[in-house]
DNA sequence: TTCACTCTCGGGAAAAATTCCTGACTTAGT
DNA sequence: ACTAAGTCAGGAATTTTTCCCGAGAGTGAA
């Protein structure tokens, strides 16, 4: 079984194929970011994909939906440093087959991969019970009740830009963007300008 | 050589040991927390330790001082994530030996770790440049101009308290807090209160 | 002690950002 | 064509932030 491991930590690529190492039948290739994780996984067509979200440029989610667009059974299992319940709902909804915190045992990654390759769905225990909950629920992700423009604005407050540069960059008036951000922190729960930027930079991944 | 892994990414821990498996004479313990790796450097008295610095609870550079306090000797290398070389910067002046980023080639790790052995200091090679920049002009680490209240006020941001919140518990005016505020942005070059509340965030492990 | 200096704390007023309310305009559905 | 819903933006009120200033505490030297 060929694993390709997309991951910009070269420490981490090393454990996981020293875990996977002391296994049989597996194979491992890797790249470090989301261009060349496309590259290879061309190139080297693996049974399963095991893609860390905080990628340099493209995030790993991004690299999900680039991967499934050309391969829609790819099996992508999301390893990530974000142990946030609401990574591991954004990314199976995108179409990964598992989520693994990279804060956890390493040896869920091999039962995620054993999970996943044999056609099934993979998710960190102590994910499930919250996952299950938003799921009842409906619309328990806030970030879903963001429209178009509110989600392109959060992503340039996750970059750094303030208000005015935002409002140049976008060709609105600074009021509406001022009047959208007001929307935002009331859909998100948001108490100042202060939470929006930073949960707008905690979360640039995923919106 | 007796080497102990601080690190709170299981993952992490198992890429070192694979890096060090392949050499010969080290021995390798782990911990995961400033607190258990406390206890085990008294019980082990390992000759390096490597350190994460983004460990839940106390950080990996409190755990620095705390141990250095313990012995003076004592041969610590910073192995972080972060790649600004002001937390290399940081470290350094704390009396770690060395520094290395995650997103680097482990092998680093071990030239830092046969460097450091012998008694000498090791830092990456890009950061040594934007290191040798910063000594050379007095106080470009612009954290040092923070006064003590301000440095507290800075660590309460980074844990998502508002300025109310901060008035309360440090039993000032908020327009103490507020001008205090305002002090930090200009100190620090931060041109909005979410600029300085991300900062906060980013660099708490630090201040 | 007394003077000079510095630092901390916080008030007042001005400036800037944010919110709430509102209306004009566009688009989609019937 | 007529509602319904969504987008954009202005006015006015409110809140936050800044700038300037002064009172008091602490320090050190003559």
């Amino acid at each position: 079984m060929r694993i390709l491991i997309v991951d910009d930590h070269p420490v981490i690529i090393a454990g996981c194929r020293a875990l996977f190492a002391a296994e049989e039948h597996f194979e491992v290739v890797d790249a470090n970011d989301a261009a060349s994780g496309l590259v290879a996984f061309k190139a080297h067509q693996p049974d399963i994909l095991i893609i860390d979200i905080a990628l340099p440029g493209a995030s790993g989610l991004d690299l999900t939906q680039q991967i499934l667009l050309i391969d829609p059974q790819a099996k992508i299992i999301i390893f990530s440093m974000n142990d946030d319940p609401i990574f591991a709902s954004r990314a199976l909804k995108l179409g990964a087959k598992g989520y693994v915190a990279k804060n956890d045992n390493p040896y869920l990654l091999l039962e995620a991969v054993q999970k996943v390759s044999v056609g099934g769905l993979y998710l960190m225990p102590q994910m499930t019970d919250s996952l299950l909950l938003n799921v009842t629920r409906q619309n328990a992700d806030p970030w879903l009740q963001l429209n178009s423009r509110e989600r392109d604005i959060l992503r340039l407050i996750g970059e750094g830009l303030d208000l005015k540069e935002i409002a140049e960059r976008t060709n609105v008036t600074y009021k509406t963007i001022a009047n959208s951000c007001t929307q935002i922190k009331k859909k998100l729960g948001l108490r100042s300008s202060s939470e929006l930027s930073r949960k707008a930079f905690e979360y640039k991944n995923m919106i």
